[in-house]
DNA sequence: ACGGATTCCTGATGGC
DNA sequence: TGCCATCAGGAATCCG
């Protein structure tokens, strides 16, 4: 599932792709992927896109005139360059009316000119299982919007002293808030798991229990794991994949999905547990 | 106000 | 081999 390192993957292709890149007009396909009662299509019609950034684990279309495209991927979202079918001959684009898009295809934006480097003058959003959010954010509306949003700064951002302040003040288990993303943004499931393995913190653990020094043990491994996953392009699962390829750190994986397994540092069985209902593979041995 | 439970979805997985 | 139940999971929402 696409966190920070696969939105910022994601994030810098769709930039490359895109910067500059006029929406011509869009096509919303499964209307609830649509977070917001905004009118989506009038708003990102004609709009140059200024610039696409991460925030958190949120893809950010910056658009002209003030308009923004925020994107929750959860699980399964996904961006696809591709061709609109504009350019076909009548006849073909007689066919293309009825031509299937990708499988879960379930937004479209139509580009003004050739983007990618096959020339894909489309965008294509895709969600097999249609956890996903676009929210269309108005002219003036951005700041309004982010303050709902309230995400916290990302690991790299966050200020060590508020992060274990952020720790200190709860009873929940120190995973569930590391997760938090009104807390610190970017960290899913994956990160959570292989962060507090790399920093010997048995992910259970009340997080009011972490004291300032283990605070900043995860913190930065938590930093050094998500800046080794960017490098490798994010982990490739459940069917992960940036619009110029898929991410290798999955082969990095010490504990994500690897119950049973050796633990690679002391070899004790790594064990699994449910943790604010999120399946969790750590090292009981190694992990205090 | 806090935190746990529920809900949304469907492909992948595992047991028989 | 095929079928069916279970699992995976981010975040909004509900509920005590």
């Amino acid at each position: 599932m696409p966190e920070l390192p696969e939105a910022q993957t994601i994030a810098s292709d769709l930039n490359s792709a895109l910067q500059g890149v006029t929406i011509a007009d869009a096509r919303i396909l499964y209307r609830p992927i649509v977070q917001n009662p905004e009118p989506f299509l009038e708003l990102c019609r004609g709009r140059e896109i200024l610039e696409v950034k991460r925030l958190g684990k949120m893809i950010h279309f910056r658009l002209a005139g003030d308009c923004h495209l925020l994107v929750s991927l959860r699980m399964t979202g996904q961006f696809l360059l591709g061709q609109s079918g504009r350019s076909a001959s009548s006849a073909a684009a007689a066919t293309a009316a009825t031509t299937a898009y990708p499988p879960h295809v379930h937004a479209v934006f139509n580009l003004a000119s050739a983007a990618g480097p096959q020339g894909e003058d489309a965008l294509f959003y895709r969600d097999a299982r249609k956890f996903g959010r676009l929210l269309m954010v108005a002219p003036g509306e951005f700041a309004a919007t982010l303050a709902k949003l309230n995400l916290g700064p990302d690991p790299f951002e966050i200020d060590p002293e508020r992060f274990a302040a952020a720790l200190a003040h709860t009873q929940r288990a120190v995973k569930t808030v590391i997760m938090d993303q009104s807390l610190i943004s970017g960290i899913g499931n994956i990160y959570a798991a292989e962060a507090l393995f790399a920093a010997k913190i048995a992910p259970a653990r009340p997080a009011s229990s972490i004291n300032i020094r283990e605070a900043s043990r995860i913190l930065e491994k938590t930093r050094a794991i998500l800046t080794e996953a960017i490098q490798l392009r994010g982990s490739t699962v459940s069917n992960y994949s940036a619009p110029f390829g898929p991410g290798s750190y999955q082969e990095r994986h010490l504990v994500y999905r690897q119950k049973g397994a050796p633990c690679p540092v002391c070899r004790a069985t790594l064990a699994q547990q449910a943790i604010g209902g999120r399946s969790t593979v750590f090292c009981p041995r190694c992990q205090k």
